[in-house]
RNA sequence: GGGCCGGUAGCUCAGUUGGUUAGAGCACACCCUUGAUAAGGGUGGGGUCGAAAGUUCGAGUCUUUCUCGGCCCA
């Protein structure tokens, strides 16, 4: 039973959002009016924005990581756009590389097919066509989360441009002198065959063979050593045949001991490093033995060993090195090395002479170098190894360890070390590393601690190894001359491959006369074509060259590069080293890094653990806008908690956002009007709403200092909180009275709506970047002109709503209102009263109280029918609530002893 | 195993250079309202600030150790 005086909030706008359905609808709503277009058109001219995209991988559903990522990516160019810049975000992929290699071997295995007999350029053509399913299959997901871009240009690191332009930017290195042909181990899949760069790299626990084995002193400084042996400890029982050297340290105290045990080693004299006696003798089971001598590491210089397979034709000298490296952490604190199957060995041999060669081949099996072994695979020759020691008696013990050890990412597989051809880019030639340290400095990071990560990791890193032994990547554009086997270097031949890729891909490179790619000027009889790839990262790390340079709605450097904390290492990392190099400066002017996505308890998502939500979850049970709000509320410079409970928390949250804006929607009655802000004239309004007016500026004030330090979890919560603390329990509360009861011709009530039409302006647009799709929603309600609210800018409040004296007057008087409500509330406690407008307020204040609260209405402020104000002496502010006597009014319920003295109430009708 | 980062109410987050009784919103409980109504208002409970030790007149804040978690590296 409404009455007709009344004028109760009216809108279109539901209470329920619906989200999963509505939000699609949007979707198609944008496609339709070109939105993309319009944002490039209308910012013509401004200053620009540019965030350029990391590229995910093209494989696979996205998950809640590059859900994050692409939402926080999304926030953060809406925001630029509505601060008034061309903000322009271009989606890329990343395309090459081994996950897609196997994917389609995986469908060969299946069809029985055998991959050896498929052409390479076939495969490549299986492996493009996956990536370009997956990022069609990307890109309706990502969509799907609001994220505004170039979706139809998007930049693939696949596309023939890019693949011309990498090969480009290699030719710089090139030409530079900077890319060279080295010879180092590196981790190497035996089942894969190749090398595998740091990230497709993972440590699981493996089982390993463990030997003690010795190796008989030839000569020695020392000599005490006559007639010893040198007892070494090692995992990897297969690199025995390999061994070159044996390393110790010189600080370290070592220990001569003869061992009287039955047995092979009866008698014999071995020696080990004496802070490893005890943990030795426990495990070799060893109960008699004595002590010889003692001695320290550095007498063990010029001291010649003779390998354990000496009688089996491994004849060669085993000199003793000195290494930093060896450690009393395990072991015998002696180290046998194999140069071509560990860093640490190839370096130090290398440092002493001695050179690493081939002896394992790609498949994982001895070559003609290794004498017995010969076509053994290393992961089955540890058995045979162990055999042959024994049989030489120069086993002390075997055993097995379980311990952390790297394995493929893809194939699980255990890694080898294995001595290869590779090709490097120095950090030191052409001073990279220097480089690259300066560019650090210049750019700003958020959070700040990813300037000091990214930097240790570029003080640090060892040379950049380019080179894949795979097929699904850009060809190395590279030829070595048969007979120098120098590289051929000439900027001709680099840009004549550059400009074919540019026009038919790089396919060609393995299946077109080489000649072709050399042009007239070189001899293809003359030259070996390599046939390596280029390793993924230096694709990745190459897209500002071929997406933020070549094309004319973009700059370089870009503004921004955001991506996972793990892409310091990863995509941060390669494209500084790529841009440095070929630059001389970072590609990006910032860098905003994020945490991972976490479950409620910190842990990480794993399918063993069935914590794992995925965006699709999300999508179908909350909707975008819920997610959205998830990423800006959550603190991303450390891990990002979700999972139900929290996600419920902000669907709460969003409803009070949305009931807010449906007050304000409602008592407009969807009619919205602009205010010209710089004509209103503040003082003719009531000081209620000209705290309003101040509150608004003074959030304004800070929503701009979150948005440039992209502090949004702090700018969140302020929205939230101004909704729920200064609207809803306060002004809207307050003003209830005033829109639902007064005339529409009266003043106070005129200047409430310009306050509500204001108050909605600003939280629309403030909102507009989280809530992308709600405030769309309440934009095309409101506008049927207009056609976006991402075209709009955000809203300039003018300094005069600026009013701190107020702010600060109000400040005590919302602290009388709270003692109010405490009165109030023991006399709904004690059920003398229900409603607050059943309350009569007496309220005591200190005579100095008396300018502030002289002309205040405290019965509208507290929502009650009557209030008195006293003014004494006593410190404290005192309340006094008891029932009000008299009648209630029929229109505003207010009870009164004199009637209402509204023009339109019924009693004065 | 090493490096880096982090652990403040059930949840998301504030807590300046060490300085009253550690804050906010949400959630929760109870109450009111039934003219924002699958809404709205009020009041209230809830924290040995990951643990321990130390420095200090005084530690959530500084130091050390431990623990749990995450990322990176081996």
């Amino acid at each position: 039973m409404t009455k007709p005086q009344l004028n109760l909030p009216k809108t279109a706008f539901s209470m329920k959002a619906n989200l999963p359905t509505r939000e699609p609808e949007i979707l198609e709503y944008w496609k339709k009016i070109n939105l993309y277009d319009k944002l490039r058109n209308q910012s013509k001219g401004r200053e620009k924005f540019v965030l350029h995209d990391g590229p995910p991988y093209a494989n696979g559903n996205i998950h809640m990581g590059t859900a994050l990522n692409k939402i926080l990516k999304d926030i953060i160019v809406k925001f630029h756009q509505m601060d008034g810049k061309d903000s322009i975000y271009v989606p890329g992929w990343d395309c090459h590389g081994l996950p897609i290699e196997w994917k389609i071997e995986e469908q060969y295995k299946k069809n029985k097919k055998n991959k050896n007999e498929v052409p390479i350029v076939e495969f490549r053509k299986e492996c493009r066509a996956f990536a370009e399913k997956w990022i069609e299959v990307h890109k309706s997901q990502f969509k799907r989360l609001g994220v505004v871009g170039d979706w139809e240009n998007y930049y693939s690191t696949m596309s023939f441009d890019a693949e011309a332009q990498i090969v480009r930017e290699l030719g710089k290195f090139l030409n530079e002198g900077s890319l060279y042909k080295g010879f180092k181990p590196v981790l190497w899949s035996t089942v894969e065959k190749t090398a595998l760069a740091d990230a497709e790299v993972e440590y699981q626990d493996h089982k390993s063979d463990t030997i003690y084995t010795s190796f008989k002193v030839k000569s020695s400084d020392l000599k005490d050593l006559a007639g010893s042996e040198i007892l070494i400890w090692t995992t990897t029982p297969w690199t025995i045949p390999a061994n070159k050297a044996l390393a110790y340290n010189e600080s370290l105290d070592y220990i001569i001991l003869e061992i009287n045990d039955e047995g092979d080693f009866k008698n014999r004299k071995i020696v080990v490093a004496e802070a490893l006696l005890e943990s030795f003798v426990k495990e070799c089971e060893l109960n008699n033995f004595k002590k010889i001598h003692t001695f320290r590491g550095k007498e063990f210089n010029n001291t010649i060993c003779s390998h354990p397979f000496l009688n089996l034709g491994y004849d060669h000298d085993i000199p003793m090195l000195e290494a930093r490296f060896v450690t009393t952490e395990q072991g015998t604190g002696i180290v046998h090395c194999a140069p071509s199957h560990g860093p640490d060995d190839f370096n130090l041999c290398l440092n002493n002479g001695i050179k690493a060669i081939e002896t394992v081949d790609g498949d994982g099996k001895y070559t003609n170098n290794v004498k017995l072994f010969e076509g053994i695979h290393i992961f089955k020759a540890n058995p045979i190894v162990i055999e042959k020691l024994r049989e030489q008696k120069n086993l002390l013990f075997n055993g097995e360890l379980i311990h952390s050890y790297p394995h493929s990412w893809r194939s699980k597989a255990p890694l080898v070390h294995r001595a290869t051809p590779q090709w490097f880019i120095s950090m030191e030639s052409h001073k990279l590393r220097h480089k690259a340290l300066k560019a650090i400095d210049e750019t700003t990071f958020y959070p700040s601690k990813g300037k000091e990560r990214l930097k240790s990791m570029i003080e640090t890193r060892p040379d950049w190894c380019v080179s894949r032994q795979r097929v699904w990547g850009v060809p190395l554009p590279i030829f070595v001359n048969n007979k120098t086997k120098e590289i051929l270097v000439d900027d001709e031949v680099t840009e004549n491959i550059a400009s074919i890729f540019e026009k038919e891909g790089s396919d060609c490179w393995f299946s077109d006369d080489p000649q072709r790619f050399l042009g007239n000027k070189y001899k293809a009889e003359n030259y070996k074509k390599l046939s390596d790839i280029v390793e993924v990262w230096f694709d990745s790390g190459s897209t500002h060259s071929f997406v933020l340079e070549k094309r004319d709605d973009l700059k370089w450097p870009a503004s921004m590069y955001l991506e996972g904390s793990d892409q310091h290492r990863g995509w941060f990392h390669s494209s500084l080293l790529e841009s440095c190099g070929t630059r001389g400066r970072a590609p990006f002017e910032s860098i905003l890094s994020h945490g991972f996505v976490v479950d409620g308890k910190g842990l990480k998502m794993s399918k063993s653990l069935g914590n794992v939500i995925s965006p699709d979850d999300i999508l179908k049970k909350y909707g975008a806008d819920i997610l959205r709000i998830w990423v800006a509320s959550s603190n991303y410079a450390e891990d990002l908690r979700i999972d139900y409970s929290i996600l419920d928390q902000h669907a709460d949250s969003y409803r009070k956002i949305r009931n807010t804006f449906r007050y304000l929607l409602g008592n407009i009655n969807d009619n919205f009007e602009t205010i010209n802000l710089d004509k209103i004239n503040i003082s003719k309004f009531p000081e209620l709403e000209q705290l309003m007016m101040h509150k608004l500026y003074a959030l304004n004030f800070n929503f701009k200092k979150y948005f440039k330090n992209y502090d949004f979890h702090n700018l969140y919560k302020e929205l939230l909180n101004f909704c729920t603390v200064d609207l809803s329990a306060f002004y809207f509360d307050i003003r209830k009275d005033c829109l639902y009861c007064d005339s529409k011709d009266s003043v106070k009530r005129k200047d409430t709506i310009i306050l509500l039409n204001i108050i909605l302006n600003c939280l629309l647009k403030w909102f507009a970047p989280i809530l992308s799709f709600t405030t769309e929603e309440i934009y095309n309600l409101l506008f049927k002109d207009k056609k976006s609210v991402h075209l709009e800018k955000f809203i300039e409040l003018p300094e005069k709503f600026k009013n701190e004296i107020l702010d600060e007057k109000w400040r005590e008087l919302i602290k009388i209102r709270n003692i109010c409500n405490i009165s109030i509330e023991q006399k709904r406690a004690s059920k003398e009263i229900g409603s607050s407008l059943e309350a009569e307020l007496k309220i005591n204040v200190n005579n100095n109280l008396k300018n502030l609260t002289q002309n205040i209405d405290f019965a509208e402020l507290c929502i009650t029918s009557k209030a008195k104000i006293f003014y004494n002496d006593n410190e404290e502010v005192s309340v006094i609530t008891t029932k009000s006597d008299g009648y209630k009014c029929p229109l505003c319920w207010k009870i009164n002893d004199k009637p209402c003295a509204r023009s339109n109430c019924p009693k004065n009708l």
